[in-house]
DNA sequence: AGCACGCCGACT
DNA sequence: GTCGGCGTGCTC
């Protein structure tokens, strides 16, 4: 008989200790296994984190406690599902974060090997049938038998499904007891869209080739590789990856949206073969399952992946890349809160390993860790072959002279250049950074908006399903064509979004081919990558997106690019807003002329003076860096404090402020100036899964000093009814 | 996080 | 006299 030490699968910090259960008939055969529980009265799924064999009878154990241990009633899995490292990061995560282990684990496995009632419909290995020889004489065959019996004989083994044309003649050697069939496992590996792209290195030219080297040369653990759009990063990561590879070592390699780099991915795939595998959530739960267990059985030494795939389970781990190192989906949104980069270094510590983190725009706080030498900075400050950076026009949408009565969403300059380009036969990116077609809808009589219950946001009018959509929660209602406050029928229709930008496009150039990608578009599996592919090889003119078309990729016949609305960001009040525009701009510019080709970029904005658009427009990030920072200065913003939010979440918002307020003023006190504690009140909750969230902002300089604090509120908020309280360390 | 129990108001 | 709302205790 043993004991067990089991986490159960609920993410809540009330709950992140574990329960003792009896395993009578030592049917858990090691730590790290996932079981079967009941726990209060209901079945749950629990991970084992301990196991102590017993003499004691169950009396006697009872008798001990002063609760009635349990039996486990089930156990799923027979070996461990993490490694040892990965196990001991977990802890060190949900450390860092003050995040429930659970959590953890949850966040780290593949969606069939969670940790959680809902993952138990796992997809199951896939066999296939397989014949081998199993009588080494070739007597009594004819030659046609002769044939195939060498063939398997030469290949050792052979899938039935490929001797399907033979069938006859194989079925006729296992009668006569020369090979058999077996079942072996296979894997259902992804197939991507392979782009046709070139699988022979390119040759490195100097700045790569210094790059390389320092990064080879230097015995620091994190770089930050800050290249300037086009300048061949690509190339840079391809080589290390090759180096590492050559030397026993695996490497990890993560892009912010996976599905939107498939040419990337083909890079790899092409060059590294079947060492390659990609994990991302465009894939089946079955795919992702069975590459997972491509990558634990050590075939994978080279992971693609999004930030999840930061916990991908590689042996040797020796360099580990972040591509587009300043994109924000490398945060999780959800406990336990991690950014993929600081685990990255996490990881990287524990096994000797590098991390090389990339961008031709870093975020301002990995930028000035590298001023400080925290990081290593590298600099790629060429684009390959010295192509021109973009020639960029700013156009002021708030003067009424750059539109007419064709547009007011593509100005007259847009218009033409958009002519040229198409006369010239090449391609166009057209950025407008909202989905659906009107951004809100208004009654011509009373002024009524169509605004969202939960969020008070106005409702995106989509045209496709013809459905009011919240962009913020996702609430859906019926487009209807009367005032429901009124009655009256007539409604206007404002304000614009990609959907709308279709219709314009396709109106006032009649014969062109577009391709949207958005959101919207982006829901059904496979899609991103055939929209891409078919933009890639020319099948579309003009490609009309959101951010979407704005992330790393690499069309050599584009030559325009057009941002319609580029500071649609900076009305966001996060401390990020200005360089998420400035970000934008610069990468949306950086898609133009990357080939022999110049290219030229129009930036439309009611903004043409804000440094983020006139920085970006000029592809100037150091200006950009150096006022960025004096704004983070003065507003005690990072990288200059670091800060953490606390979520408080209700199911009404009725006093939901008012405890808000009243925790804010509770740990102010305990922080005891240690940190700076801030509510905004005028803003507007958030509804996630069915509750009202407001944020309080705790900036401090350090760390572990504010920590304890929140822990031990936490802790104290944790059993209390109606208010949910967690923390998200370093919110963005 | 979520089950069960217990207390109160509203109904047949 | 019973159904069912939600506040509370507690989970091996």
């Amino acid at each position: 008989m043993q004991i067990a030490e089991i986490l159960i699968e609920r993410k809540a910090l009330a709950l992140d200790r574990t329960f003792s259960y009896l395993d009578k008939d030592d049917a858990i055969k090691s730590i790290g296994v996932r079981v079967i529980v009941t726990f209060n009265n209901a079945k749950v799924v629990g991970y084992v984190t301990n196991l102590k064999k017993t003499n004691l009878s169950e009396e006697e154990i009872n008798k001990n406690s002063n609760f009635i241990m349990k039996n486990i009633d089930e156990v799923i899995d027979v070996k461990p599902l993490l490694s040892e490292e990965l196990l001991s990061l977990a802890y060190e995560i949900k450390d860092y974060y003050v995040s429930p282990l659970i959590s953890v684990l949850q966040a780290m496995l593949p969606p069939s090997l969670k940790p959680k009632k809902s993952a138990l419909k796992k997809p199951k290995i896939h066999y296939a049938t397989y014949v081998h020889v199993i009588d080494k004489s070739e007597d009594n065959l004819s030659a046609k038998q002769k044939e195939i019996y060498r063939l398997i004989a030469r290949e050792k083994e052979i899938k039935m499904r490929d001797l399907m044309n033979h069938l006859s003649i194989v079925n006729t050697l296992i009668k006569l007891g020369k090979i058999e069939k077996f079942s072996k496992e296979e894997l259902r590996l992804a197939k991507d869209e392979i782009f046709s792209v070139q699988d022979k290195p390119h040759l490195l030219n100097e700045e790569q080739k210094l790059v390389v080297d320092e990064f080879l040369n230097s015995k620091d653990m994190t770089y930050l590789l800050y290249g300037v759009t086009g300048s061949g990063k690509t190339e840079v990561y391809l080589h290390l990856a090759k180096y590492y590879l050559d030397h026993g070592k695996s490497v990890l390699f993560l892009v912010p949206e996976i599905s939107l780099t498939p040419l990337m991915v083909s890079y790899f795939k092409k060059r590294f073969a079947k060492n390659v595998a990609i994990l991302h959530s465009d894939l089946s739960e079955a795919e992702k399952y069975d590459e997972y267990r491509h990558i634990a059985s050590g075939e994978a030494r080279i992971v693609v992946g999004a930030r999840s795939a930061i916990f991908a389970p590689l042996k040797n781990l020796g360099l580990i890349i972040l591509d587009e190192e300043h994109v924000e989906s490398y945060k999780q949104d959800s406990l336990p809160f991690y950014h993929a980069r600081d685990v990255a270094i996490m990881r990287a510590r524990r096994n000797g390993a590098k991390v090389l983190l990339g961008s031709a725009t870093p975020s301002l706080e990995s930028f000035a860790r590298a001023y400080r030498k925290v990081y290593h900075l590298l600099v790629l400050k060429h684009r390959i072959n010295h192509i021109n950076l973009p020639k960029t026009t700013i156009v002021d949408s708030s003067d009424p002279y750059v539109y007419d009565h064709k547009s007011v969403i593509l100005s007259k300059v847009l218009r033409n250049k958009i002519s040229q380009t198409l006369a010239r036969r090449e391609q166009v990116i057209l950025l407008l950074n909202r989905r659906g077609f009107a951004s809100r809808i208004e009654c011509r009589r009373c002024g009524h908006v169509f605004v969202c219950p939960n969020c008070h946001i106005p409702l995106v009018y989509h045209t496709l399903d013809q459905m009011l959509k919240c962009h913020h929660c996702g609430y859906v209602e019926e487009k209807i064509d009367y005032c429901p406050d009124c009655g009256y029928d007539h409604l206007s229709v404002l304000g614009f979004g990609t959907e709308r930008l279709e219709e314009e496009v396709k109106k006032l150039f009649p014969n062109v081919r577009t391709l949207r990608l958005d959101k919207d578009v982006a829901t059904k599996r496979g899609n991103v990558s055939k929209i891409l592919k078919e933009f890639f090889e020319e099948k579309a003119d003009i490609l009309i997106g959101t951010q979407m078309v704005a992330k790393g990729h690499d069309f050599a016949k584009v030559t325009l690019v057009g941002v319609i609305n580029a500071d649609i960001g900076l009305a966001f009040s996060s401390y990020r807003s200005a360089e998420s525009c400035f970000e934008l701009v610069m990468q949306a510019i950086g898609r133009a002329g990357r080939s022999k080709l110049s290219g030229e970029a129009v930036i439309q904005t009611y903004n043409p003076n804000h440094y983020a658009i006139s920085c970006g427009a000029r592809q100037d990030y150091d200006k950009f860096y150096v006022q960025e920072m004096k704004v983070r200065k003065v507003m005690n913003n990072p990288p200059f404090y670091f800060q953490s939010a606390l979520y408080i979440e209700m199911e009404t918002k009725d006093d939901l402020y008012s405890v808000a307020m009243k925790l804010k003023e509770m740990l102010e006190e305990e922080l005891d100036a240690k940190a700076i504690v801030t509510f905004d009140e005028s803003e507007e909750p958030l509804f996630i899964n069915g509750r009202f969230r407001v944020s309080l902002i705790i900036k401090y300089k350090d760390f572990s000093k504010v920590k304890p604090t929140l822990v031990e509120f936490l802790e104290k908020l944790k059993n209390r009814r109606k208010v949910v309280a967690f923390l998200d360390v370093d919110a963005l």
